[in-house]
DNA sequence: TGCACGATGAAC
DNA sequence: TTCATCGTGCAC
């Protein structure tokens, strides 16, 4: 499998989410097939963490593109997310839901789920995808698809940025979180 | 130094 | 709709 460049990361963060549909998630033995996504703007998009500024938990989003952002949410999940567009931009894919590869045990429905069946967390913030262990590549093999776009979840808070349709999924793949 | 609150998931 | 559970961010 090819791993994905770091100029797969350095574009557009919408067009980097679409993209990510179908990709697999690789780390240490298990891998999935990314089915779910949401895209998270920069400062600008009051849903993002970035919205409030350069912090200490924050700062990974805005260094330089293709590294994973792990942060805790509820004192008991982690949530996974790729970082895109330039240096200095602080913008990011989360990664919702994927597909059972390879050696992946439990439900994967879900950025809490994922990150627990796959074995992601706190250790792997700020790692770089351009890496051995943890990263993503080009399927060997994938059919066509519909891309469904709909409203992110859990961001009601984000006024207009919340009716923006910024997350993405596999019409019609049963391991989708949400419809 | 203290405290309110999540980009969740599961139970009721 | 409620709750578990804790690191982060900002108020004091």
């Amino acid at each position: 499998m090819r791993t994905l460049p770091r100029s797969f990361y350095d574009r557009d963060t919408i067009l980097v989410a679409e993209d990510l549909l179908g990709k697999y998630l690789v780390h240490a033995d298990r891998a999935g097939r990314i089915v779910e996504v949401e895209a998270y703007l920069g400062p600008h998009d009051l849903a993002a963490h970035s919205a409030r500024g350069l912090t200490e938990r924050t700062k990974v989003m805005f260094g330089p593109p293709g590294h994973a952002y792990v942060y805790m949410i509820y004192g008991m999940y982690y949530c996974m997310n790729v970082v895109t567009e330039r240096e200095g931009h602080a913008s990011a894919v989360l990664l919702r839901a994927v597909e059972p590869i390879q050696n992946v045990n439990g439900r994967t429905q879900g950025p809490g789920l994922l990150c627990k069946a796959m074995g992601i967390d706190r250790r792997l913030n700020a790692h770089d995808l351009l890496s051995d262990d943890f990263y993503i590549a080009e399927p060997p093999k994938e059919k066509p698809f519909t891309i469904a776009k709909r409203p992110r979840i859990g961001v009601e808070y984000a006024g207009r940025w919340a009716k923006r349709h910024l997350r993405f999924y596999i019409k019609g793949n049963p391991f989708v979180s949400r419809l």
